[in-house]
Order: C-alpha cells, then structure tokens, then sequence
DNA sequence: CCGGCCATGTGTACGATTTACACACATTAC
DNA sequence: GTAATGTGTGTAAATCGTACACATGGCCGG
C-alpha cells in the first residue's frame, strides 16, 4: 500500500490504536484527539468523519481495553489449574493495571458513562464480568446465582482496588515490601467468599 | 464586609471551597481554573496569586478531601462499639465516594502525584490512613506491624474498590439488589484478615 | 495625617484545544 | 468518462492555561 496517499485506508482502528499508545505516557486528561492525529499522520480534523466527538473515540479506546481485558481474565483462568484460577486472574489484573493505568483510567472514567454510552462499551464491559463471574464459579460454585455475582462483585472490588490505589501510587509512603500481593489479597478474600 | 471592594479577603480558601463545590457537578477533566474564578467572582488570573499552577490548587483540593477523610473515619470509629467500627468506616467510605467522587478522583488522580507533590498533600494522605490502620489495630491487634498494615491495605483496597466501581457505575448492568453491601464487603473480608 | 510599599487583583495576549462548517480529493458505480 | 459518495483539509470561534505589564488599596514609617 502507498505510503502518501490521501485516504488514510483504516483511520478509525489506527486513531485508537494511537490513542492506545499515547496513554501509555499520558494522563487522560492531557490527552488530546490533535494528538492521536498527529500520531497517525492526519489533519486534525479527520478523527470527526469516524468519531462523533472525542469522547466516541475514548468510548471506543476503553471498549477495546475491556475487550483485552477479557480475554486476558479468560487466558488467566485457562492456563492455571483450578485451585489457584482466582489469584492468577488476580496477578493478572493488577498487571494489566499496572502497565497501563491510562487505558484503564479511561475505561473506568466518568466521562463515558455520564452521557451516551459508546455502542459496544456497554456490551464489552459486561462480558468482562462475565468472564470473571464464570472464574469464580467455575471454583467456588456457589448455592444461588446472586452468590455467584456477589462473589464476583466482591473480588473485583479487592483486585480493582488494590491495583488502581497501586498503580496511583496511593501507598507511596509504605516500603513495598509492607504491601500484600495481589495473589495474597485474593487468596485471603476467597478464603471466606461472599 | 462590603461586597464590591477590590480584594478578596480570603480568595485561596474561597477557591478550594468552590472548586470542590464545582466537583459535585463536573467531572475533574472538564472543570478550569477559570470557572472557579468566575465562581468566586475574580478575575481569571486572580488565582496566581494564591496557587502557582492549576495542579496547586488541585493538589490543595485533594489535601483537603483527605483530612475530610480521616475525620470521616475518625468519627465513624469513634461512634461505632469496636466489634462493628470496620462495617461502620466501609460504609461511611463509600458514602462519601458516592457523595463526592470528583473529589475523589481528584484526590487518587495521577495529576497530582506525577509531578512535585502538593506541600501537605502527603501528610494529609499519610494521616488517614494512619487513621484507618488505627482503627484497625484496635478492632483485631496484630502480631506484628506489617501484619497491621497488610490488613489495613487490604481493607482500604476492597473499601476503596468496591466504593469507586459503584460510583462510577461499573455495576450499572447488575440489579441494585444483587450487591452485597459495604459493611457485608468489610465483614467478609475482616473475618479473615491479612 | 500622610506618602509610599507591596501584596493582591485586573487586562491583555499567546498558543493549544475542541469542534462546527465549507471545501477538496479519491474511489467506486454506472 | 462522469456522477455520487465517502474521506481528509482548511478556516474559524469559543474556551482554557498561563505569562506579562499594570492598577489598586491596605498597612508601614513619618
């Protein structure tokens, strides 16, 4: 494919690929669309024919990151064996967090639920849950459903928590070596379940 | 004190106070040092008199939620028996997260902690979860000191988890009552300990 | 009482940002 | 070949952070 040539080809997938990238080392909030077109090689404006507004693009960005997401919970609980499924999801998520709290940040973000939802947030979202709350079961099957979600509920609140205070560097001031580790928090939190 | 008079009196509290008050109903990305200003009723540049940077003045915000905080938890502990002052400070954890999260996110945002921290910020921070480490201590006395920051690392992340994902409604696809509750949370979690 | 000092607020200005609108170009269908 | 449509460009207005020079007025020594 030429290298010049007027239309871009894949904008939408490569503008949030950038912006992907661009929160690797960047705040959300000093995050710019110009940026991410910079990035790809565009006029400022080309992001509007394929995104709304700069909100549809970090919509999208933060569909894609619960997509990842997703999958990473899935592979997590398929490579380990049974008894140990829940801390490795654990491990995996504060990893996840860990390497790039401006994705998650966005996902996670009041800016998109606060207006319209981005077609597909939603529905990703949920099958992230869905992935961890079939984990969950899959280990501790659990005498009604709502046990099962209040199970998941409760897990992802110690991970989500324990990584984001983290990443945030919320426990700067205690020497890491005072900290628990993930797996720790999550093996304690299982023992009893909710 | 008269109304139109050419200085304030008292514009670094009076900013604080109404960017708080601007948090209630905006997100922390969109909200400017210009609209404090305007809310105060100064002129734009006013505030550089007070605050070097807009990061200042957020910085001074966050601090100011901490010390919120730590009353907050202070007086939750102190009004509640000791076999219940856990469920009482989860709760009143995630009340004021649900009250307040822009302040919060402000608070745990990366702004403030990527570049030269806010003189007071970490103290205040330090000090609530001394608070918190306080109250844990004198509900279950660990063995040692690690242990008692482990327990208090580990309630503060389901706390603090369970409290950011509800109000930024990453449960909004679950029926209200299929949540477990904060105090059910810190107790599930308490049985155990870390 | 008075004149000056200096902390504090104002006005103006610049570059960057989001985003609306009109226009230019290329690709595809006929 | 040409029209239609999708896609990128250019220009422009509103807002924001912030630097600079200037205005104001409360507090000081006299």
């Amino acid at each position: 494919m030429p290298e010049n040539r007027y239309h871009h080809g894949n904008l939408r997938a490569a503008l949030i690929d950038a912006t992907r990238r661009l929160l690797l080392d960047r705040d959300p909030e000093s995050l710019s669309l110009r940026q991410a077109a910079r990035e790809v090689g565009v006029s400022a404006n080309a992001p509007y024919r394929h995104f709304e507004d700069k909100d549809a693009l970090l919509g999208a960005v933060a569909a894609e990151g619960f997509r990842v997401l997703m999958e990473l919970i899935r592979d997590s609980a398929n490579g380990t064996e049974t008894s140990k499924r829940l801390e490795a999801i654990g491990v995996a998520y504060c990893q996840f967090v860990a390497r790039e709290p401006g994705l998650v940040r966005v996902m996670f973000g009041p800016r998109l639920r606060a207006a319209k939802r981005h077609p597909g947030l939603d529905e990703a979202e949920r099958g992230a849950f869905a992935e961890l709350a079939a984990a969950v079961d899959a280990v501790e099957p659990s005498t009604s459903p709502e046990d099962g979600i209040r199970n998941a509920v409760g897990l992802w609140s110690v991970m989500h928590g324990y990584a984001t205070l983290r990443a945030d560097g919320a426990f700067g001031f205690l020497d890491a070596w005072m900290l628990p580790s993930a797996a720790d928090l999550v093996s304690y939190f299982r023992r009893v379940g909710v």
